[in-house]
RNA sequence: GCCGGGAUGGCGGAAUUGGCAGACGCGUUGGACUUAAAAUCCAAUGAGAGCAAUCUCGUGGGAGUUCGAUUCUCCCUCCCGGCACCA
């Protein structure tokens, strides 16, 4: 056997076998356990993989090799989300196709990542930009828009300039395009969308059963903001009109001094001729419009507004007469786009009224204060007891909202943030959207025989504000599926779709790949879903996984899948810093290349040094000069079994020995149940460290360390369990389980503390009484000075661990 | 502004959830081996004081609860993330 520990050798020689003798190979086993281990499926780019990739991987392939230890049938896919912005404007860039880069970038993705040796079923392998994959995108939207879920609307939507695209509400992050960075501004344009809000309350209540992380839940839940309130009308007066506004404190209704409608409302043009300052409104609403998102944000520090001057509305409650005024701070898009102003109790209206010298009416009081000031009105805007509110005063807020509700004849009704997913792109690098117009029958789906509508290489893709495959002759050479019509008169949608459409579905073809007649069979979808541990990046905590879990939800109530939630347990790993604790960039030159580390210290050393860097989901630094330290754990192994062997296996094994396997295989199961590797590879070192030092142990316990290291350094682990003469294959060994009693220490030593600081320790049998160890204690030399000539207050003694004697003068 | 997470040696991080703070690893220092270096092995390594046994301080800062606090409560500072005029 070879003293030096040869990584390349090794870990090529195994990573053939494995994909030789189709190990990770799986197939439905209707008698065995399913376990589906998923990673998000990479982005391929042509900087290739960095060094957060093989976190998340390692991490879940730890997982599944652990599993299949415990005999489960694991499937283990992955993939390519290959659609995508990032890939057109790289093609741009370099005048090169996107389907030839993408290929390219795939193709050194897959290299790096077989590198590493995960137990990926590489048969399953899909990308979503192969027509075999989309043609089944494709079908799901005709699904949706059978289904009601995707229609075309005309309407204010984002659009990038740079991009020259139309994004999601999710790609819009603080007013800016979540590619480029640049400002997005609002245009009206007819698009497609999907019906998430129809699921806005499933959404959120489906969050409660999933052990998730708390954040990308808390993200999730404030992403749905839903709100429970009130419609209530307010008529006009001398007007057949009223203005219908959603508030969530009807109890302070008595208190609405003013409304507020948004500058967008289409009412403004209905009362247009009662309203006396049109120039003057109209300039705010043209003003309004030129506004970005970005600028109504940050501008709006200050309010403004402007008063319908002419126009009073009738407050219900108590048939007061209140001006009406539109402001920006009103949204159109929320509610019913109007709002009932409460300055005494809203911290906007207060600004606005205190701005506009407008009356603020107190008519919520602090369940404690028992006397009220009203000459000193102060903002309140919390829940309490009503006042000036005529009948309803002494109730508190939570009766009020529904009687006052009731008296006005208001409607209790629910409001979501969350708008509708817009899925249409004007560009190049997508998945047709399978629809056809004709000028005689109209918008139709095409047929699903028809399918899949390919993407057309006859274009030039670079971006003009139009989809790229309007240019495309072949394109539209297309009949109308109804009259059968075909030339100029008929012509298919040139859209595509949002890659996020293409990524919400790729964790159930992963279960029937190859499937020609489906997007997949239920059968083998009700077999594997859902994914039992999902681990990928924070960023999509209100994209990838909110759409995921939309699709499956329809997808059910279409009948395809019996599941509510596709996947139950999640974990995002944290981002890997560079050295210099700034993110890893290529501007910076901080950026660690994972072909050169598998080239210098190995697949293995990359494994257990990304795994025992932190815990997985924590932000941390990389650090070169620590990589040493994994590989030195990997070397001593390999000269421990080494010197072993060439020993003559020598088998005498110390209890400590026997106990610290047992303790070891205790901890390192516990820890990859919790995910916490970080603390199993350090459980692992204890124990690789105690055998180069007693270098006798049994075979057995040599057995047990190697299939609890394997999840974590499979190659090496597999080789030295070759050489210890065993012919099958270490990833089926069985897991080993630990022997309670041998786990646990029959004498444990205890820490004597006097008046709380520590003054000694003694070594008590584990079931010792409490009298014996506390006289244990007072007789130690160590405890005598503190305690002699003073007066023992207390003893307190906690079993097994720690004595604490209180003493005075 | 609101919500969430966090702050522990020179560095990455442990700590059975109220019980010996600093496991494990990196780095550093000293020693062994070597002509020498690398590698490896042994020892030390939170700070301060002391020849020493020992002692004092110490988990962002300040208070509190407790026999005992990195852990619980309150206040403050800083960092990271989410939402942000959502009525």
């Amino acid at each position: 056997m070879d003293r030096y520990y040869d990584h390349k050798k090794i870990e090529t020689k195994w990573q053939q076998l494995w994909e030789k003798e189709s190990v990770f190979v799986v197939q439905e086993q209707t008698k065995q356990k399913k376990y589906y281990a998923l990673c998000m499926f990479p982005y391929p780019s042509a900087a290739g993989l960095h060094v957060g990739h093989p976190e998340s991987y390692t991490a879940v392939d730890i997982i599944a090799r652990y599993h299949r230890h415990l005999g489960y049938n694991v499937l283990n896919p992955i993939g390519w989300d290959a659609f995508g912005l990032p890939a057109e404007n790289y093609a741009i860039k370099v005048g090169v196709p996107p389907w030839e880069t993408t290929a390219k970038s795939i193709d050194n993705f897959r290299r790096q990542i077989k590198s590493f040796g995960f137990s990926y079923d590489w048969s399953r392998e899909i990308s979503t930009a192969d027509p075999n994959y989309y043609r089944w995108t494709q079908w799901l939207f005709l699904q949706m828009y059978k289904h009601g879920l995707a229609y075309k609307k005309k309407g204010k939507v984002n659009w990038c300039e740079h991009c020259q695209t139309v994004l999601a509400n999710e790609q819009v992050i603080n007013g800016q395009c979540e590619r480029c960075q640049n400002e997005v501004r609002q245009k009206d344009l007819e698009q497609w969308f999907f019906k998430i809000t129809d699921y806005a309350e499933e959404l959120l209540s489906g969050l409660d059963m999933l052990d998730w992380p708390e954040n990308i839940k808390l993200a999730q839940k404030n992403w749905i903001g839903k709100s429970v309130g009130a419609e209530i009308e307010f008529k006009i007066k001398n007007s057949v009109l009223s203005i219908k506004v959603f508030t969530t404190r009807p109890d302070t209704l008595y208190g609405a001094t003013y409304i507020v409608l948004a500058p967008e409302h289409e009412l403004i043009q209905s009362l247009e001729s009662k309203i006396e300052n049109k120039t003057e409104v109209n300039q705010y609403i043209t003003a309004t419009k030129k506004k970005s998102d970005l600028e109504r944000i940050s501008l709006n520090k200050e309010k403004t507004g402007v008063k319908l001057q002419g126009l009073k509305a009738i407050n219900p409650a108590n048939n007061k007469e209140i001006p009406v005024f539109i402001a920006d701070y009103v949204l159109n898009t929320y509610g019913t786009g109007a709002i009932m102003a409460v300055p005494a109790h809203d911290e906007r209206d207060w600004e606005f009224a205190k701005k506009y010298n407008l009356e603020i009416i107190q008519v919520i009081k602090p369940n404690s204060h028992k006397s009220t000031d009203l000459k000193n009105i102060q903002l309140y805007t919390a829940e309490g007891v009503l006042i000036n509110s005529g009948e309803f005063n002494g109730l508190d807020s939570e009766t009020a909202k529904q009687k006052i509700t009731k008296k006005v004849n208001g409607k209790i009704t629910t409001q979501y943030r969350l708008r509708d997913w817009l899925v249409s792109r004007q560009r190049y690098w997508g998945a047709p959207i399978p629809i056809i117009y004709c000028d005689d029958c109209g918008m139709m789906p095409v047929p699903e025989k028809d399918l899949p509508v390919l993407l057309p290489r006859d274009v030039d893709f670079k971006p003009t504000g139009q989809s790229p495959l309007v240019y495309s002759k072949i394109f539209h050479q297309v009949q109308c599926p109804k009259c059968g019509v075909s030339g100029q008169s008929v012509r298919r949608e040139v859209d595509t779709m949002d890659t996020f459409v293409c990524s919400s579905w790729y964790f159930l073809r992963y279960c029937d790949p190859h499937n020609e007649q489906q997007a997949f069979s239920q059968e083998k979808v009700a077999y594997w879903l859902p994914v039992d541990l999902y681990i990928g990046g924070a960023e999509h905590a209100v994209l990838h996984l909110l759409y995921a879990r939309f699709f499956t939800k329809a997808l059910r109530d279409f009948g395809w899948l019996k599941i509510s939630e596709p996947f139950l347990r999640l974990r995002n790993q944290g981002m890997i810093l560079g050295e210099d604790n700034q993110k890893m960039s290529k501007s910076r030159g901080n950026v660690i290349n994972p072909d050169e580390v598998v080239a210098e210290y190995g697949a293995d050393t990359m494994r257990i040094y990304e795994m025992f860097m932190g815990p997985l989901e924590d932000t941390k630094p990389w650090s070169t000069s620590s990589i040493i330290g994994s590989r030195r754990f990997l070397e001593k192994l390999w000269l421990v079994v080494l010197e072993w062997l060439e020993n003559n296996r020598p088998s005498v094994e110390s209890k400590e020995m026997k106990k610290l396997v047992q303790q070891t295989i205790k901890k390192v199961s516990e820890d990859i149940v919790a995910i916490k590797f970080n603390t199993a590879i350090s459980a692992l070192m204890i124990l690789v460290n105690f055998m180069a030092k007693e270098k006798s142990f049994s075979q057995e316990s040599l057995h047990n360390l190697l299939v609890i290291l394997n999840p974590f350094a499979p190659h090496i682990t597999e080789e030295l369990w070759q050489k210890i003469g065993n012919k099958d294959l270490l990833v089926t060994q069985p897991w080993p389980t630990w022997d309670k009693n041998l786990v646990q220490a029959d004498s444990v030593t205890v820490a004597i503390q006097v008046n709380g600081k520590l003054r000694g320790s003694i070594e008590v049998s584990i079931d010792a009484k409490q009298s014996e160890v506390l006289s244990l204690a007072r007789e130690q030399e160590s405890i005598k000075k503190y305690i002699s000539g003073k007066k023992v207050v207390k003893e307190i003694y906690v079993p097994g661990k720690i004595v604490n004697i209180v003493v005075i003068d």
